[in-house]
DNA sequence: AGCTTGATATGACGATCATCATGTGAAATG
DNA sequence: CATTTCACATGATGATCGTCATATCAAGCT
C-alpha cells in the first residue's frame, strides 16, 4: 500500500530530480550546491540525505532523469521517410528556442565537454550510456549491426547537432548565433541525403 | 631594460598561464584551485596576486594562451588546395591522440559547454571571438564576406568537429570511440566535397 | 655599504559546501 | 488515545577555496 508519508516521500524525490536536473543543465556539473537545489524543490539542505546517499548519486539520477524526459520530445515521431523524421529532428534540435533553454534541452549537449573532468563516480559510464542508446534512437534501430550505414548517419549527425548547439550557445551576436543553427541544419540535411 | 627581476616575473607568469591553461582544459572552468595552480607552477598560492587581479582575469588570460598555442598546430598549414586542407584538419582534429589529450587540446571543444554558464566575467565574450576567428581561420579568409559559401561550410566542419570530438571522448568502449572518429572524419569529407 | 624595490612566501580570514547528528511534529498503528 | 514511525528541519563540523595583510630576502640603486 502507498501510505500518505510514502507519496510525499516519493513527490519530494520527484521535485529534487527536477530541480537537480535542471541546475545541471545549466550550471555544470558541480556548481549547483545541495542547498540550492533543496531550496529549488522547496525543502530544507538536511533532508537531502534521507532521500539520495550523496550528491555523486544525485548528479547521476538527475541525468538520467532529464534523458529520459528530455529525449522523447525530439526523437520520438512519426514520419514517412527516416530521412523525413532525422530532418524534423535537426530542426527541433539545432532551434533558437533550444538553445536558449539550455536547463531544459538535451543534457548531452549542455555536460558535452564536462563528463571527462567530471567527478562524480559512475557518472560518465550514465553519459556514455545515454549516448550509446541516443544514436540507436537517432537510427531506430536496436544494434549497429541492424544497418550500419544509419547508424553511422546518426552518430555523425549527433556529432554535428551538438557540437552546433553549444557553437550557437557560445557566441555573443545573435545574428551569427542563428547562422550557426541555419548553416548546421543545411549540413544536416547534406549528411542525411547523402 | 629587462630587469633580472622583471625577466623572472614573465617567466613565473608564463608559468602559471601555461599551468592554467593545462588544468582549464582537463578540469574546466571552475575546478582547478588558485593553490593548485601555482603549485603546478612552482609557486605558492599567495604570489598569485602579484600576477593576476583575480581567478576570472586567470581564466581568460589561460584561454586565450592555450587558443593561441594550440590553434597553430592544426590550422595553419601548407596544402595544395583548400579541400585538402581541411581534409588534413580533421584527420588531425578527429584523433585519437587529440581525444586522449585534452589539457593540451582545443580549448574551444574542451570547453564547450561551460562557457555559457561561466561565473567568470568577460570570458564568454574572449570565447565567443575564440570561435568567430577560428571559424575565419578555417575559411583562410578575413571575414564571411570574402566568401560566405567557405564560411558556411567551415561553420558546419568545426561544429561537426567539437562535437565528434566531444563524443569521443566521453564514450566508455574504445572500439565504439574510435568509430566515432572515424565516421566523423568522413562525414566531414562528404561537407567538404560537397 | 646602506637603502629601496619588488618577487615570492607565510599565514589568516570569511565564505561556501557536503555531510551528519539530533530535534520536531504529524501521520500511521494498535 | 497512547505509542511508534518517518519525512523534514535545525544546526554543527570539517574541508576547501579566493583573497589579502604581512614577512622575507635578494636584486638594483645611490
Amino acid at each position: 500500500m502507498q501510505t500518505s508519508r510514502a507519496i510525499k516521500k516519493k513527490d519530494s524525490r520527484h521535485r529534487i530530480l527536477q530541480a537537480a536536473s535542471r541546475r545541471l543543465r545549466r550550471e555544470g556539473l558541480d556548481s549547483a550546491s545541495i542547498a540550492t537545489v533543496m531550496n529549488d524543490a522547496g525543502l530544507t539542505h538536511g533532508t537531502f540525505n534521507a532521500h539520495f546517499k550523496n550528491k555523486d548519486e544525485l548528479t547521476i539520477e538527475a541525468f538520467k532523469h532529464s534523458l529520459a524526459q528530455s529525449q522523447p520530445r525530439w526523437v520520438k515521431h512519426e514520419d514517412r521517410s527516416w530521412q523525413q523524421r532525422v530532418r524534423r529532428m535537426a530542426a527541433a534540435y539545432l532551434n533558437p528556442t533550444h538553445r536558449d533553454h539550455k536547463q531544459d534541452g538535451c543534457p548531452i549537449a549542455a555536460l558535452a565537454s564536462e563528463v571527462s573532468s567530471s567527478s562524480a563516480k559512475g557518472f560518465r559510464q550514465s553519459y556514455s550510456d545515454g549516448v550509446l542508446s541516443t544514436i540507436l534512437d537517432i537510427a531506430e534501430i536496436g544494434d549497429r549491426a541492424d544497418n550500419p550505414e544509419k547508424y553511422d548517419q546518426s552518430v555523425a549527425l549527433l556529432a554535428l547537432w551538438i557540437g552546433g548547439l553549444n557553437l550557437s550557445r557560445n557566441v555573443d551576436d545573435n545574428i551569427k548565433s542563428d547562422h550557426i543553427l541555419k548553416v548546421c541544419n543545411q549540413a544536416s540535411a547534406r549528411l542525411i541525403d547523402g
